[in-house]
DNA sequence: GGGCGATGTATCGCCCCGATACATCGCACG
DNA sequence: CGTGCGATGTATCGGGGCGATACATCGCCC
């Protein structure tokens, strides 16, 4: 998954990865907390390694004579290689179990900008798929198990419940919204419409009913 | 995490991994997905070790004799100890970073009936802190970040605004009910009673020790 | 009698996290 | 002028947790 939001931000611009950690923390910042150093710097060398990014590093500028000591080490900027971009492509492009978890649907979803529509559908309703199942999971917990629970347990379930029944009614909105052809407003950013673009937004928004209140 | 979870469970009676994990997925469910086996065993496995747990199994009953091929393996029933349980209070009073986490955060939640009320208040108000710094996160991104983010992100965001909103506004009923002492009842929607009532134990069942009464 | 789904235990490779360490840069404060 | 501190920056390590996989038995229906 990391990978795929990796290779996505590269795609955009060449960064060293603090940076990188930054940009994923406010591209992510709604599916997850951010990433860790423990995981970045492991993934970035294993994607080198794979050939999908390059160092294009600011190494030292003109010394090969610096001494050991205080061995400035330059900030290592990293870059989409065209291998890396054709895997981002597949990435992008493919819809299974993977793409409906929690994670894994949070990562698609963020970049769907650049997903063709036909797989952003496919990968909607997988994802509202799972989350029925978990809702029918945890309704049939509260439908049977009521003597077998403590109420904060139940509380606990009927919050989760609460939250599924949510979710898919915002999954049933944004489906809607797909099959007639519109994106949610605002303008789609990032790399030069090198697939076909979503139509042109200016209709109308999706969670309109839902929606985003004014701050207080 | 798991750990308490185990614990706590095994607690009310002995079971066997397989047991285990279902109950652990019935009592869990609204938070995280089944518990993998490949997770389960080691963690049973690192229980034991420590003492606490042990093996209460079923061996193959007769036979020393029995030859290897179909060696009948008995089914492990697992039971905890007097450490176990020492081990299992220890976790329950503790509230740390750990504890606000969305899976810490879940699996304290679903002992809450074995927890005395200052923790319960400590674990509360620190979780409601945690999703409030988050909000405020979103909000952040959401109010600056408009320009350089595509629709489908800022979609992502406003849905993850919404659910921290929602969750802070839970946690503050929840803290309000702590506070007045009830415990976690049906859904009220009506005005919040003002008599005092005994903190009603969540289960009706008779006879049952499901409830522990809490130990101030 | 034969298959098939539920029960049951177990391992392996991999992803990811938190803690930790170390080094530089810019700037405010004395 | 220096000194310390918070942001920037790269990196490793131990360990928890996951999905895939393997293997064996049990009960039941056809």
């Amino acid at each position: 998954m990391l990978e795929l939001a990796i290779l996505g931000l590269l795609q955009e611009s060449s960064m060293h990865g603090y940076e990188l950690r930054k940009e994923l923390a406010t591209k992510l910042g709604a599916i997850r907390a951010a990433i860790s150093y423990g995981t970045l710097y492991p993934t970035l060398r294993r994607l080198q390694g794979a050939g999908w990014i390059t160092e294009a590093g600011e190494a030292a500028v003109g010394a090969e004579e610096v001494p050991p000591l205080t061995s400035r080490r330059g900030r290592i900027v990293y870059k989409i290689t065209a291998e890396g971009k054709e895997r981002f492509a597949e990435l992008l492009a493919q819809a299974g179990p993977e793409t409906y978890d929690d994670a894994g649907f949070g990562v698609h979803f963020a970049f769907f900008a650049r997903t063709d529509r036909a797989t952003r559908l496919r990968i909607l309703e997988g994802r509202r798929r799972k989350v029925e199942e978990r809702r029918e999971g945890l309704r049939d917990v509260l439908a049977r198990a009521t003597e077998r629970l403590d109420a904060y347990t139940l509380e606990l379930q009927r919050h989760g419940l609460d939250a599924c029944e949510r979710e898919v009614r915002w999954l049933e909105e944004l489906i809607a919204n797909e099959r007639s052809g519109r994106a949610p407003e605002g303008r789609p950013t990032g790399s030069p419409p090198e697939e076909d673009s979503p139509p042109p937004p200016g209709s109308t928004r999706p969670g309109s009913t839902r929606n985003m209140p004014e701050r207080p």
